[in-house]
DNA sequence: AAACAAAATGTTAGCGGTAAAGACCAGAGA
DNA sequence: TCTCTGGTCTTTACCGCTAACATTTTGTTT
């Protein structure tokens, strides 16, 4: 800066608010300024920036996994709003583990972010205490905790998962089975399950479980999960699986058997991913609308480092109501 | 940093050397300290570090979207390697699309990354100027290009493509169509098609091309234009998508109208999803091994950051092999 | 116990921007 | 003519850490 400062003939302040767009210099300075950096070769340096304002215009995240198109779109969606207002997304993976999340954590805070958004609702105590001390806004996604650190954006896995067992009674289904992964690391995978299980006894059905390894549980344990329930003895009339993928596996072991879907075993998804719409039959999912969960949290945290703790959007529960999207696997047509 | 030091009654100089693991502080001091802080709720700020050290930790990189999972799969690698290295990922997508890139990539280097990747070797002129002035390594993937920037990691898009073709018509075929998307943007989709296109020519076998709109290509899209090949006057032996995404929408088509694969229409993929494994009948794909792409870059980059320019590893060029796997939408068992 | 090497710790001066406050100047109004 | 205003620009100090060098402490050798 003080070179383009010496070569404009203007002090090296004045470069630096030339560069910012807000404040005031004059029109044909400004042009100037940013001409003779372009040629150059400047480019500004945010570190210096960030360190002196106090202002890094980083928002951390982080996730369970990349691999998950969910998840993915909730960063989209996050992204797409941030990238707007000017804010730079860190992304971390947490790998399911709450350790790993801890670590992850203070490795972000480091970096100043001047909001964090995580995953989830379960946390260690240390990073609950990160967290909290960190004085940035929080949110929490895809999850409505029981005890929240800061904000959440995001919905009940057991209610959804309630509205699905009631579908598939609606449909007919008398003998439940639910397939998803062990309850480490996926607290959204748990809930769903207990919400399964509350919904099954609720209405006085049937039900087993199926407990697969840890997460990510995928297509190809779909299908694994499927052999053992087409050959336990019990028969099954509907099968609700913890993600879209681990049922779409499911499906093609059922036509890889010659069993029909829907007419001798339902089949139900979560989370609307592509594959649920183009496979045949369609696979009846519950959409957790991710990119909106994204967007909304985006939305929020931009509105929070305007306005300010204080300003109208400070709603601390920000509710995203899934939609069950009924098709072929569930109802046959 | 300085609160610490007081409380423990060392310098702030120490407070600093305790919280990199490298130098030289007695053990004692060490924990002394590194208790200390925690109690007093310190997070170490890198902002001050990095200005002051002129190291960021930052590695950047620019992908054309989150939300396909062989990219996906090559930021997972990449993240890996550099995780372990203490090295963060600064993520950006470019949407298919240069101009975005070279917003994106002018943004990402004022945050001072030690090296940038980018996917593809098509660049804005400013971009490439940029990349190059950057004084850093600048690495590209997924592509050979012509004039590489810096390294390269990638694989030639047309090379593998003819490998298919070949697959192809030793497989029987005689009459081919590709689906893919135009080639504004999907530099490597279109290298495809000109594999395609120079393979068909050189084997003197008919060929179409469906052309999509802009990418990405996904699953409806493919079964959309599956639609156009089944429709069309000239039959077909066989058909080669640009990704598993499409072909996998072109097989769910062909079944929706009892269309018989592979023994009416052969289908082929690109890039190895899951899906390609799962469904049934298994199509045949194109392995790129995204996320070896991404590991090696790391490693590429780990050791230019280690050992300078000058080191070993400093291959310019590094090729992966695709690999070709041949499954049942593509031959009858 | 002196002499020396190695390890541990301290001192000083920035890294490259910008917050805060003040100076300068042209044009408007008294 | 003088004051005042608002826009434009400058001066000064400092953000929180660490490179580079200086110094002290500890340990080892003869």
């Amino acid at each position: 800066m003080a070179d383009i400062a010496k070569a404009v003939g203007v002090s090296p302040m004045t470069v630096s608010r030339a560069f910012r767009r807000d404040t005031s210099v004059g029109e044909a300075t400004r042009r100037k300024i940013l001409q003779i950096a372009e040629e150059m070769g400047y480019v500004f340096d945010s570190t210096a920036s960030n360190l002196r304002s106090q202002r890094t215009g980083f928002v951390a995240i982080t996730i369970p996994s990349l691999n998950n198109s969910n998840f993915a779109d909730t960063v989209r969606g996050l992204n797409e709003v941030l990238q707007a207002a000017g804010l730079q997304v860190l992304l971390g993976y947490t790998n399911y583990d709450v350790d790993e999340e801890e670590r992850l954590i203070e490795q972000l805070l480091r970096r100043r972010p001047e909001a964090i958004v995580v995953t989830g609702g379960r946390h260690t105590d240390r990073a609950r205490r990160l967290l909290k001390g960190a004085g940035i806004p929080v949110v929490e996604t895809w999850d409505i905790p029981k005890s929240p650190v800061g904000y959440t954006v995001g919905f009940s896995n057991a209610d959804a998962m309630s509205r699905m067992v009631d579908h598939l009674q609606s449909a007919g289904a008398q003998r439940l089975a639910f397939i998803g992964g062990d309850d480490k690391g996926d607290t959204r995978g748990a809930d769903r399950r207990s919400g399964f299980v509350a919904a099954a006894e609720r209405l006085r059905l049937e039900y087993q479980l199926i407990s697969l390894g840890s997460p990510p549980i995928s297509m190809r344990e779909g299908a694994r999960a499927m052999v053992e329930v087409l050959d336990a003895k019990q028969p099954v009339d509907a099968v609700i699986c913890v993600s879209d993928l681990a049922a779409f596996g499911a499906l093609t072991e059922c036509q890889r058997r010659g069993v029909s879907v829907p007419d001798e075993v339902m089949i139900a998804g979560f989370g609307a991913y592509d594959i649920a719409e183009v496979a045949l039959p369609g696979l009846t999912t519950m959409d957790a609308h991710s990119m909106a969960i994204g967007s909304r949290t985006g939305e929020l945290l931009v509105a929070l480092l305007r306005d300010g703790t204080q300003g109208a959007a400070a709603k601390k529960v920000s509710h995203i109501e899934p939609t069950l999207r009924i098709s072929g696997s569930t109802v046959s047509r």
